[in-house]
DNA sequence: TTGACTTAGTGTCTCAATAACACTAACATT
DNA sequence: AATGTTAGTGTTATTGAGACACTAAGTCAA
């Protein structure tokens, strides 16, 4: 056999088979704000392995539909929940010879954030149960399939830890937003309270959000409605909130 | 064929080699400071594809050496370097359909922090050259192969905002160093100047040094050897360390 | 119509962290 | 002993945030 001398060479001689690749995957934490709770989306296994367990939603690359491993998550976002813009963020890669009974396995983990209002959740393809749970209940019990309890605990101390000194609450909010809903949002992931004229000075200052001009009206003095800006998507403040003193 | 009823019967009939899985790879940047200048260990390829172009070390996985991805980047590391305990954290995951010739393929990225002090360049194997990079050499132009450039980039990003607010400067220094080393190696990475007393306060306040007795002598006054403790490896600050008001 | 209630939004004080910068301290070298 | 150089400190002004009491603007019920 001849000694390869060009690229194109190579390539054609080329075949992946030949190597003892790990099993990849894309798998995610979606988080939203249902009843006032932060909640994450779980489905229940249909299959082996780990078949009848709870696990974050996720699954293979599609090597024919997607061109990346975001097109990857998106796909499976949209699938499960219809929704197609989503806040999406790559938290950490997971690999290992233990995570999967199957073998050497690696998984890409995504963690998306999506507003209650856009959510049309589908059994679409193999009728898997599918349900909404409080993170509170999940931190603590380590009932999810394979490594998923470690994959959702990293992914929800992401969430926290850039909540700090970010505005992304905005992406579990709709379109238009008071900022004491804003506020709110803040408090409820990072489950402490937040002082109100610092967290709007803050907010404010931050130039993340305009006005649109519309009131929300109720029981009382009516508060304006607010949006965020192309800075307020995925903007990092100068300095992060902090607990009481 | 009988249907499955069972994880062992499930995983007696699975075979990877049923399944079109991507080419999963671990590659990574080395910084050191050398010569007062950050730098990175690049390595020119002796094989196809992009055989000739500098790149960034990697490699596959082990299946049988290692049992999980950061053993992986270890392994890579101790054998162009000799250290074997650096600082090493995941930086972020790259896969699409483009980035390789070969086809979907998917690399684990990792950065590691190295004291030139340690360094021990070995031409292993396959008598790669090897060389350091100083960094804003390689920032602008666009000569590494695959998507190296872009994968440095993101390193670096990393590291220069992480540098903002920990200490992590003190993997790249001997285990003894002045307050002074220290600073040196902050403006190096950050390149600015950062005010002495601010930055010896902060440091010294957050408890993560400790004076080991000894003087470094020259000159003029001697100075203080200070040693990282054990939350000075890996150690996040109160505020971030910012630049002129 | 008026006053109680509720939530929106502000004025202002205090405290803590730090950038700025001028200062003192301790060595070697001549 | 004087000079030069780097180590290390004292002190002020600024800034951003927490605390908290205040005002503003609506609804609703009597």
């Amino acid at each position: 056999m001849k000694p390869i001398t060009s690229e194109k060479e190579f390539l054609k001689n080329y075949n992946i088979h030949d190597f003892d690749v790990p099993l990849t995957s894309v798998d995610m934490s979606i988080f939203s704000i249902i009843d006032d709770e932060l909640q994450v989306l779980l489905l229940k296994r249909n299959d082996y392995p780990a078949k009848g367990k709870w696990a974050l939603p996720g699954g293979f690359i599609d090597k024919q539909q997607d061109s990346n491993l975001e097109d990857t998550a998106k796909r499976k976002l949209l699938a499960k929940t219809g929704v197609s813009t989503p806040y999406l963020e790559q938290v950490s890669t997971f690999g290992s010879k233990q995570r999967d009974p199957r073998g050497w396995s690696v998984t890409i983990v995504y963690m998306a954030l999506i507003a209650a209002d856009d959510i049309k959740l589908s059994t679409d393809d193999s009728s898997d149960e599918i349900k909404w749970q409080p993170v509170y209940q999940l931190s603590n019990k380590p009932a999810l399939a394979f490594d998923h309890n470690e994959i959702f605990n990293h992914c929800y101390e992401r969430l926290k830890s850039k909540v700090q000194y970010t505005s992304l609450p905005v992406n579990l909010l709709p379109e238009e937003f008071t900022l004491t809903e804003l506020q709110t949002t803040f408090e409820i992931i990072l489950d402490m309270p937040i002082e109100k004229k610092s967290f709007r000075r803050r907010i404010l200052d931050a130039q993340i959000l305009e006005e649109t001009g519309n009131l929300r009206t109720g029981n009382n003095r009516p508060a304006k409605l607010y949006k965020a800006n192309k800075l307020g998507k995925d903007h990092f403040f100068q300095r992060s909130i902090e607990g009481p003193r």
